[in-house]
DNA sequence: GGAAAATCAGCAAACGTTTGCGCAAACGTT
DNA sequence: AACGTTTGCGCAAACGTTTGCTGATTTTCC
C-alpha cells in the first residue's frame, strides 16, 4: 500500500489539499467540525507528512551535520550523546559522517552536508586540516558551524573547546609539585593541534621549574598498545619518575606498561592524565586526571549551535566557549 | 548571496532548465559544447544540487537511520564505525537517533525516520520494547529493516546477531572445564533480551555439569560501578571460585573488585568475560573472554541493509545473520 | 435593515529537481 | 526529391507540502 499524502486525505474528505494541511496543524481558518474529521481520517490512513517535501518547501531541513575524524573509543560516544540529547529535544536530527583522518573526506563530507541543506553543522577536525576554506560555501549560505575541540588558530568560526595547552600543564605542575623531576610526556599523533597544544603546556611547566632541574621528555605514539610499548623501551633508560599522558588510550598504555615491568605506581613512578573519566576509575591503581567531559562538551556545542541557528541576525563575531575542567586526584600520584 | 540553482544557471546560459540538470549529468542528448560550457557556468556559480529537491523527485532520502538505546561506551562507537565505513562507500548517509532506553522514544524515532523517508533502518531496540507495531508502516512502505544484537522472538525482521546464548554457554563451560565449581554470574539490565540470552547460556551451562556439583549464582547490576560494588558485597557470602561478567562495562567493574579485595586472579578466583576486546587487553591481568566484534556486526548489517535496499523484488523471508565470535585466552582463567 | 466584520474554504504559486514526450533541424538513405 | 533517422534542445508535469490571496457565506453591530 502506498504511503497517504495530504492529497488522498483531502480527496476523501472531498475538501481541498489546503484545507487539509491547515487542519492538521489546527489553524483557525478552518472549522473545528471538519478539522476533527480530518485529523481522524489522517488518523484512519496512517498519514505522516513526507519530509522531503516539507523540507523542500520550508528550505529548512532540522538536519544538523557532525562530521567527526574517526569514531574514537572513549571521546566520541559521550559527544555523541550530549549533543544528541539537546539536539532532539530542539526537534532536530542528527546526520553523522566519519572522515577516517583523511582531508578529502572531511571536505566531501562538508560538500554532503551543504548539499542535504543541514541547518547548522558540528565538525572535529581531521589531522590533516590545513584551512577551512571547504567550508566557505556553508559559510556564505549562512550555515552556523561549530568546531568541537580540535580546532586551528584564527579560525574565524565558532570553538567548543578544552584548554589543551592549560590542561597539560596543570597535570604537568601537578606532578612537579608533588616531587617529580623526571617527567616522560606520552603524546599522541604529532599532526594533531590537540597534540601541539597539550605538548606545549607539557614544556611550557617543565620550562617554569627548570631552575628545579626538572627533566621532561616526550614521545609520541599512536595508540594504547604503541604506548604501551614505547614505555616499555624507554623507561629503562630515561628512568622517569613520572608519566603524563595526554588521553585515555594512552593512559591504558601507560598503566599496562608500569604493572607488566612490576614498577610501584606512585612510589617509583607518577602518572597522570587527561581523560573523560571513565577509564581512570576502573584502572589500578585509579589515575589521577584532568577531567574533560565529552558530554558537557557535546552539550555546549549542540546548544551554542542552536542560538546561532535561531539568531541569524545576531552578533556574527565567532565565539570560543571553553569547557570547564578539573584536576581529579587519585592515587596514581603522591 | 543565495544559494544558486539550476534555474540560474539556465538563465545565463540562456537555455532551458532541464538542458542543465542533463548537461550536468552528462546526459548524450546534450551537445559536448554546451554542456561543457554548462559545467563551467556551474563551477563558476559554485552550483550543488539541492538535496532536498532531489529526493522529493525522486522519492528517495539516501538516508539510512540508526535507532539505537543509548551511545553506551564500549560497542556503540565500533558499530557506527562499521556502518559508517560500509555505507558511505555506497553514498548514503547515516540519521542518527538515541532512544536513551524509552520506549515511546524508539517509537517516535521510527516516525522521525519514516517521516523523512529513509531508505533503509537498522535498530537496536531498547529494553523495554517488547512488539514492533511501530514498524508496521516502515515495512508497509517497504522499507528494509535490520535488526541490531539484541532482538525479539519471531520479530520477523532480518537480524544481525551474536549468539549470546551460547556466547555465555561457552564461557562458563570453560570455566567449568578448568577446574571452576562455583560461579558467579554477573548480569546487566534484566529486562533486556540480551541478558536473558546470556543468562540462559549461563544456566544451560551449569544445569549441563550439575553432576559435577557445579554452582551457579547471579546478579543483575546496571554499569561498571554497581558491578564494582556488587562483587565486593556478595563474594564473602558466595565464595565463587570463577566470575562470568556479561559485557565489557561488567568485566571493568569485576577486576576492579576483585582487586581492590586483593583476591588472586586466577589463583582465587578466575575471570571471563564477553567483549569487544578493547578493555580486556589493558586491564591487568588480562581477562580472557569471547570475542564479538561491534565493527564487524556494524559492517554485516550495513551490508545486508544495502543488498536488502536493492533487492526488494527479491525473497522476502528473513534472514538471521549470526556474527562469529571466537574466545580469546588470557591469564585470569586458570 | 443594511453595512462591516468575522468565519471558512478553495485556488494557485512556489520550493528545486527529474524526466517523458514532442519537435525542429540536420543528416543519411533510397 | 521524398522519406526515415538521428541529434539537440525545450515544454511541462510531477514529487508533497505550505501559504498568500480571493471569495463566498454567515454573523454582528448600530
Amino acid at each position: 500500500m502506498k504511503r497517504a499524502t495530504i492529497k488522498d486525505i483531502a480527496n476523501i474528505a472531498g475538501v481541498n489539499i489546503s484545507t487539509v494541511s491547515r487542519a492538521l496543524k489546527d489553524h483557525p481558518d478552518i472549522g473545528l467540525e471538519l478539522r476533527n474529521k480530518i485529523k481522524r481520517l489522517a488518523e484512519e490512513l496512517h498519514y505522516h507528512p513526507n519530509l522531503m517535501a516539507v523540507q523542500l518547501r520550508k528550505q529548512k531541513s532540522n538536519l544538523i551535520g557532525l562530521i567527526i575524524p574517526e569514531a574514537y573509543m572513549f571521546f566520541f560516544p559521550s559527544v555523541i550523546k550530549g549533543i544528541s540529547d539537546v539536539i532532539q529535544e530542539y526537534g532536530y536530527k542528527l546526520l553523522v559522517l566519519q572522515s577516517g583522518e583523511k582531508l578529502e573526506r572531511e571536505i566531501e563530507n562538508v560538500r554532503i552536508c551543504y548539499e542535504n541543506g543541514v541547518d547548522g553543522l558540528l565538525m572535529t577536525l581531521t589531522n590533516k586540516t590545513v584551512n577551512l576554506h571547504h567550508l566557505d560555501e556553508l559559510r556564505e549560505a549562512d550555515v552556523p558551524v561549530v568546531l568541537l575541540d580540535k580546532v586551528l588558530k584564527d579560525s574565524g568560526f565558532d570553538e567548543v573547546i578544552i584548554e589543551d595547552e592549560k590542561a597539560a600543564q596543570i597535570c604537568t605542575e601537578y606532578l612537579i609539585k608533588t616531587g617529580c623531576k623526571n617527567i616522560l610526556g606520552i603524546f599522541g599523533n604529532a599532526n594533531l593541534m590537540i597534540t601541539t597544544k597539550r605538548l606545549s603546556g607539557f614544556l611550557k611547566a617543565v620550562d617554569a621549574y627548570k631552575h628545579e632541574n626538572i627533566l621532561g621528555h616526550y614521545k609520541f605514539v599512536e595508540d594504547t598498545f604503541t604506548a604501551w610499548h614505547t614505555v616499555e623501551q624507554y623507561f629503562e633508560a630515561e628512568q622517569p619518575d613520572a608519566i603524563f599522558a595526554m588521553s585515555d588510550e594512552i593512559i591504558a598504555g601507560v598503566i599496562a606498561a608500569l604493572k607488566k615491568m612490576k614498577v610501584a605506581i606512585p612510589d617509583k613512578c607518577s602518572v597522570i592524565g587527561i581523560s573523560d573519566g571513565y577509564l581512570p576509575q576502573i584502572l589500578d591503581p585509579q589515575v589521577t586526571y584532568l577531567h574533560h567531559d565529552g558530554y558537557t562538551l557535546g552539550k555546549m556545542a549542540a546548544i551554542h549551535l542552536i542560538q546561532k541557528m535561531n539568531n541569524k541576525f545576531g552578533i556574527t563575531e565567532h565565539e570560543c566557549l571553553v569547557l570547564p575542567t578539573e584536576l581529579i586526584i587519585k592515587n596514581s600520584t603522591r
